[in-house]
RNA sequence: GGUGGAGUGGCCGAGAGGCGAGGCAGCGGCCUGCAAAGCCGUAUACACGGGUUCGAAUCCCGUCUCCACCUCCA
């Protein structure tokens, strides 16, 4: 069985046949960080998140690489506004997205470059390119990419550039050659922070938007490498630029273009204006962060996710039902199920098959469902030994996609309180059972019902009653 | 205008020529002291109009609607 991926660049189903036996080399677009994270970029990141979980679980070492942009034009003007250098400001947001990885569980990259740090690279693209005549240099010091210089320019997008409609900016933009020339290094400007420019042989300046990712993935990935990644709405200026800058210069660069589906609210994208913009420190004030994890993973990656009030609510139904069995069958084993024993059995084939066409993960979760299934009639009908092999399926197709319900729940990390919890409420389910065995069944609700309102849930199985934090809402 | 994508039952969301994925909600039942959880059962679904076919949600032609990109964007 091999991963079949959606080319965006031909259009078609490609098998992932890696460059180097055994190694995939992935670049993702990560963050620029001019503002907090929203759930749009998260999306994206947890998309990615399951192709390297997915490649890695198959066997193969992969060299994951997300940038991140850390000097560019809104970053400027942003923290220009606020009074902020711009530096503090880039690193402010990047712990954000930091932060904001880490609380869904997407794996940190092999590597994380910054822009700042690989200016070098960049000139020496920019000389490569030069040479050979595909960018040239105007007054200010700006060095721009002659779009016209290379025939192939459009290609990965399927677009021919007299088809594009002509940028506003452009009427008398600094010399350009061409309407759709695009900056590879942008000449310092009076009034911008001396801080924002480095000195190369065509004078100070910063670099161009698009430029940055060529050279980081040229440093990490090498001339060739096997799938660059990103958000939809990248695919045109920015991964066609990158391409264009990348093979003008004699790079191959990517074989396969993957591009993650975008998030819409309420039927529109986010933005601003439509004041419609919902960070994922809004989602998290009201939502657990499994719940958001669980949603974004749970569509397609290339499809759009259109989400509205329900999709949390609809997302923490579905994850309710995964965790209450992974809870109830982990209660039920004599001995505790090891990460290792999860990931060391066999993944059920249908689950596999899903996965290797193009990552359809809402296949892979309909057999996740059906084992659940499989596991609460053993719960119900069967022992310990009938529960464990259920209870390791789930966990290990869980695992692949982020969502492990033992990590989840030792992630969340209140042992202590529930341990200290735990003491109260079995004496009060204790007192409950007293009760129930007098048939006193006053006595055992008014037990249930003052649990309930302390947001406990009290529900009976076979082997006496658990306990668990009810959901807020 | 150009490019890419999408329209599936109350909702979300797979599939892609012939046995109606899966989840949520609903309904009926089992279990339960009652619940909860779970299990079993339960659907007039495939934007519209033609066509091909023994058979189409799936293929072909046409139409409509929606989204994204072409300017910073995951």
């Amino acid at each position: 069985m091999t991963l079949r991926l959606f080319d965006t660049a031909s259009r078609t189903m490609r098998e992932l046949v890696p460059l180097r036996a055994g190694h995939v080399g992935l670049y993702l677009c990560g963050a620029t960080v001019q503002g907090a994270p929203h759930i749009g970029h998260l999306k994206t990141a947890v998309a990615f998140d399951v192709l390297v979980r997915w490649l890695r679980r198959s066997g193969l070492e992969v060299t994951f690489i997300r940038n991140v942009t850390d000097v560019e034009d809104r970053i400027l003007a942003r923290s220009s506004e606020a009074g902020v250098p711009w530096w503090a400001w880039a690193q402010r947001y990047e712990q954000e997205f930091t932060a904001a990885y880490d609380t869904l569980g997407v794996l940190r990259p092999t590597y994380e470059p910054r822009a700042t740090g690989h200016v070098i690279e960049m000139v020496e693209l920019i000389q490569r390119l030069l040479e050979a005549g595909h960018a040239y240099v105007t007054g200010e010091g700006d060095v721009w990419f002659d779009v016209r210089s290379f025939a192939d320019y459009g290609a990965l997008t399927n677009q021919r550039l007299a088809d594009l409609a002509p940028a506003d900016d452009v009427a008398g933009a600094g010399g350009k050659r061409d309407p759709h020339d695009f900056a590879l290094w942008k000449g310092a400007k009076a009034g911008e922070p001396e801080s924002a420019t480095w000195p190369t042989p065509f004078g100070r300046g910063r670099p161009g938007w698009h430029l940055e990712c060529s050279a980081m993935a040229r440093r990490y990935l090498g001339a060739d490498f096997d799938i660059h990644g990103g958000g939809l709405d990248l695919r045109f200026p920015h991964h066609e630029n990158e391409r264009a800058q990348s093979q003008a210069a004699g790079d191959g660069f990517a074989r396969l273009w993957l591009h993650a589906g975008l998030l819409n609210v309420n039927g529109a994208k986010m933005s601003k204006s439509l004041g419609n913009y919902v960070l994922v420190s809004d989602v998290l004030e009201k939502a657990r962060p499994v719940v958001l994890r669980y949603a974004l993973t749970a569509v397609q990656y290339r499809t759009t996710l259109e989400y509205g009030p329900e999709t949390l609510t609809d997302a923490e139904a579905t994850w309710n039902r995964i965790a209450g069995f992974a809870a109830r069958a982990a209660e039920r084993l004599t001995s505790p199920v090891t990460i290792d024993e999860v990931r060391s059995a066999p993944l059920p084939e249908a689950f596999a098959a899903a996965l290797d066409d193009d990552l359809n993960v809402p296949a892979a979760l309909a057999v996740v469902h059906e084992h659940i299934r499989a596991g609460n009639v053993a719960l119900a009908d069967g022992g310990p030994d009938e529960v464990r092999s259920p209870l390791v399926a789930v966990r290990g197709m869980l695992d692949v996609l982020g969502l492990d319900p033992q990590w989840w729940a030792s992630a969340t990390g209140d042992t202590r309180e529930h341990g200290a919890l735990d003491a109260l409420v079995e004496a009060e389910l204790a007192t409950r059972q007293q009760a129930r065995a007098a048939k006193d069944w006053a006595a055992a609700d008014a037990v249930r019902g003052r649990l309930a309102s302390a947001g406990i849930a009290v529900e009976d199985s076979p082997t006496g009653a658990r306990w668990s934090l009810a959901e807020e809402n």
